[in-house]
DNA sequence: GGGCTCCTGGAT
DNA sequence: ATCCAGGAGCCC
């Protein structure tokens, strides 16, 4: 799915063109889609902002939120009409901020995303927003590396956890290791503190350029208006299996973390050898 | 930790 | 035909 620099870029496009304007009418042609709450409560209601929280797109009324998690294959398109697509799940039209027609289509291949109708009041105390952890780009270096601290979980594992630490997904993961340095496989205490700056510098670092790029359209993520990212030609790692490391050459492969197809320069992301106690 | 599941589809 | 896929919950 679109990873945090990709809903980033959704949110951005979004409120551009939605913020200020009313929603009229809903068609939700596969209700299965709508995890809790009433679409038909937003009619007539007015859109006050679009914002993220990690991986999740929020959509902000006088009265309610409506929040999308994306999963792997969704995707959020301003069209010229309703006319649903393929695999469009959900229809929004309303009047934008200069009387305008939109249609805010919600797209899903593989029908893994949903989306929720909580109330302003006290939706975010409930999931899915409880159920994260800080935003990856809003997390300060000392509590980044007190989670760091609090486990031995392979680092790239406790990266992909939501409930520790919202955004990061599996491109962004490998992406961000390669830049530390930094084995898939390590558990993250075991961390130099040189290793766990370098982590910081580089989720920051990673993230935010992927956003300038408009993120990263790796299989069939586009932007609202259909157009592509561009961070996928930066890519050192993620998918890149057999060519060469960008930095040294050597060849990139690929194995199974946690369950995720992982890609690393084995040169350049060399286990650190443990000290181990000798009998 | 690993494995399976929800789905559809592209690549080889 | 088989493997792989921007996610994540559930089971052991």
């Amino acid at each position: 799915m679109p990873e945090l620099p990709e809903v980033e870029t959704i949110c951005r496009r979004l409120a551009s063109r939605l913020r200020g304007g009313v929603i009229l009418d809903i068609d939700l042609l596969r209700p299965g889609i709508l995890r809790a709450g009433d679409i038909k409560t937003l009619s007539r209601k007015v859109i006050t902002a679009v914002r993220r929280l990690g991986k999740l797109v929020i959509i902000e009324t006088g009265g309610e939120l409506v929040i999308f998690h994306l999963k792997m294959t969704g995707n959020l398109l301003l069209l010229e009409d309703k006319q649903p697509g393929r695999h469009c799940h959900l229809v929004i039209h309303g009047l934008d901020r200069d009387g305008i027609d939109f249609f805010l289509h919600f797209h899903d291949m593989r029908r893994f995303g949903y989306l929720c109708v909580l109330p302003s009041s006290d939706g975010a105390s409930g999931p899915p927003i409880c159920l994260l952890g800080p935003d990856a780009l809003c997390i300060s270096q000392r509590d980044f590396i007190s989670l760091l601290d609090s486990t031995r979980r392979r680092i790239k594992s406790l990266l992909l956890d939501q409930s520790k630490i919202a955004g990061i997904g599996n491109i962004y993961a490998d992406e961000i290791l390669f830049w530390s340095r930094i084995n898939p496989i390590t558990p993250s205490r075991e961390l130099s503190i040189r290793q766990k700056r370098s982590l910081y510098s580089n989720m920051g670092k990673v993230l935010r350029e992927a956003i300038d790029q408009g993120g990263s359209s790796v299989s069939n993520y586009v932007t609202p208006a259909g157009t592509k990212g561009s961070f996928q030609k930066k890519h050192a790692v993620y998918r890149r299996r057999g060519q060469p490391c960008p930095v040294c050459l050597e060849t990139i492969v690929r194995k199974s973390v946690g369950g995720r197809g992982t890609y690393f320069c084995p040169a350049c992301q060399a286990p650190v050898p443990r000290c181990k106690k000798r009998k």
